[in-house]
DNA sequence: GTCAATTTGTACGTATGTATG
DNA sequence: ACATACATACGTACAAATTGA
């Protein structure tokens, strides 16, 4: 036996095949016997290799199927302005927005405290799905003060893009004033519509969105698949 | 076998006698052949359920010495709920924290990547635990090069402090390089150590930190227990 | 829908290397 | 130097899940 154990040896020839493109994100691997009898070694000296790298969330085996290339999750920068198309595109994915609800009522308890507006105050509300590759990557809801905006509605319907919809009102320029992010099981609804497997890990976020004077313009809750988002902070984000 | 690994049982059991206080903080276990002999099974048997063990951060095995219990928190508030908002730029400023370990060992192949040393690079790790009125919030395990700060170990004993150990390195600023936040099930292991249900939802944040050149000094991974934190990112910190 | 082949998971066995005390 | 104890690595066999004919 050499300086390091064997299975390290293995482990790295294989991230380097997936690093060099040899296998793509959501292929399958060859199987531990074909790969044990190419490196010439035992078929748990594989095993080995192949544990370590699952453990580093790079493959994933599945019993009687094989063992799989993670996709790697989807990156979601939190930044002071959240770019998901541009992100997404740029990472080489196929971004897509779906519209759940649109709709307008009265603000409840915690919608009018963040959007400072006074109890009983219209919203407009906008509910949709994220998808990245035809894969559902977040349920949002985003509440807008009614007033300020009258025709969120009629411009989401036709853009989608809640940059465009306060364009439409004047309101070139926004940031994010604040994020605050949890995480709790999903409920079976909220699996159901992200398609995951019951009691999945939901990363929900809640921002409030401000336009050039601090005023609160818009108030969004996001549940993200915990395992197909990762969100990121960049240097400049800290 | 029956419906679930033998291993699985192994793990409990072990798991079961540190709880009790069979096996304490800082006791060794028997040894694997003892503890294949007690449960009339393999020592492999016993090595998958140690592994398991071992990777949620509850024992640690040494060559040649044995399998130590790592300190784990000894009160149980039951039933508490602790209201905790940690900002992520003072996230080295908790109530309380509680070292699990200090060592010295072998990068792995995530943690050279992030620190861009070669393979077979030493590390220095901090594992502890983060708590809030007593209730665990998070565990975090921090690895520096070892190489560039070879008295880490002494200075964060002393401290608990990573700023501090860093200047006693004459490491003066630091900063956030990479944050990247992900949501998953709680690993039954990993539970225990926080004090929660099994399968509850964990936050769990890999941040990179740099020095003034921009040379990685600190990978840092912290599971948060997701309903017991919320994560604030203010106007200031985008 | 069934059956058979494929593939990973579990479990045991054996031997040897390497660090510890 | 020596015994102890974990780490690696080979081997065998069968179970369980998946896949495709």
């Amino acid at each position: 036996m050499g300086r390091s154990p064997l299975w390290t040896a293995i482990r790295d020839h294989i991230t380097e095949d997936i690093a060099r493109g040899q296998y793509a994100p959501g292929d399958r691997l060859p199987t531990e016997a074909q790969l044990a009898d190419r490196f010439g070694v035992n078929r748990h000296t594989v095993r080995r290799a192949l544990a370590d790298l699952a453990e580093a969330g790079m493959v994933h085996a599945r019993r009687g199927a094989g063992v799989f290339v993670r996709h790697r999750p989807t990156a979601y920068p939190l930044g002071r302005r959240v770019r998901f198309h541009q992100n997404l595109t740029a990472a080489g994915r196929v971004p897509e927005r779906r519209i759940l609800l649109l709709e307008t009522r009265i603000a409840n308890a915690e919608e009018a405290e963040a959007l400072q507006l006074e109890t009983g105050a219209q919203v407009h509300v906008y509910e949709g799905l994220s998808l990245a590759d035809g894969a559902p990557i977040a349920l949002f809801r985003s509440v807008f003060p009614a007033a300020r905006f009258p025709n969120m509605l009629a411009a989401l319907r036709s853009s989608q893009s809640v940059t465009a919809a306060f364009a439409a009102h004047g309101l070139g320029d926004y940031t994010r004033a604040r994020t605050e992010i949890t995480a709790k099981p999903a409920t079976p609804t909220l699996a159901a519509q992200l398609q995951l497997p019951a009691g999945a890990a939901i990363l929900r976020t809640v921002a409030v969105n401000v336009d050039g004077a601090g005023l609160p313009v818009e108030l969004g809750r996001t549940w993200f698949a915990g395992d197909r988002v990762a969100l990121t902070l960049g240097a400049e984000g800290l």
